[in-house]
DNA sequence: TTAGAAATATTCTAGCTATAATTATTATGG
DNA sequence: CCATAATAATTATAGCTAGAATATTTCTAA
């Protein structure tokens, strides 16, 4: 049962507009949520995204943005004194990110509060992993 | 085989991260295809979403953003002679937009390149099926 | 019918984002 | 060792985006 290349274009045209609704959904929750706690949904993002220590740039990776946004973000982080710019241990043109006490509580708050009424719910774990597996390999590095 | 709530927790903010991989990567496959044609990115998704002749809203609803976000690409598509901005036959609030002879030619030329080396090519017809029933379950209006 | 609610599109504003250029530092090849 | 390339972060700029407020038109219920 082969696919007629035509419809193939039209189906991946579609499956774009779907990922890309998908991920809108996602940054509409997360904006929501943000809010809450005085934060924007870039902010709120980055906070999610900092499980631990980081340079600039794994920081960008994680978000899928450009270095130069990452800046402007933490910028704003550190303002608030949620984050840190240390200097890095091994490689003096990094920088070190770290939360701060208030970072790190505040990021436990938001963790809980996305944990809720998330659009990925709808999903059984399983299909969460199905879901996972699929993209994952849309996202490896050739 | 039950999975553990913090686990889960995890593996959901993961998840996230990898929708919000791909659509990055999405948009950037499509800005590399959009400038060879002269347009941004925002424009070339418009015209990739313009099946056919539709008011602002719908146009707004596929490209999955604020209506106050597809007047600003509209203008800039009009502009350039790609789109038109017609009366509504049967709604006079809503305009209905049809794209020019040329639009509908870039729009031909835009799809074609959109199909070459897209970041769902690695994923079989079969799983590009599974992915949509699984995106499709999450994007379901209630 | 008519007053109020809802929908469509636009404007304005604040904030997000990618790109290119720049500085500082590290890595690499001759 | 040194010159060159590559990497990390930042700055400046142009363009994208959401949200609130507004004007017009349509829908709805009393």
């Amino acid at each position: 049962m082969t696919t007629p290349p035509e419809a193939q274009a039209i189906a991946e045209r579609e499956l774009c507009g779907l990922v890309n609704g998908l991920a809108h959904r996602i940054a509409d929750h997360v904006r929501r949520r943000a809010v809450a706690l005085g934060l924007t949904a870039a902010q709120a993002t980055a906070l999610r995204e900092m499980t631990g220590p980081m340079t600039m740039r794994e920081l960008a990776e994680r978000m899928s943005c450009e270095p130069s946004n990452a800046t402007f973000v933490i910028d704003k982080l550190e303002k608030q004194g949620l984050v840190e710019r240390r200097a890095h241990p091994t490689d003096r043109r990094a920088k070190h990110l770290v939360l701060t006490a208030e970072g790190s509580a505040l990021r436990e708050r938001l963790l809980e509060l996305l944990t809720r009424d998330s659009p990925l719910a709808v999903l059984t774990p399983e299909q969460q992993r199905a879901l996972q597996g699929l993209l994952e390999k849309t996202v490896a590095r050739p």
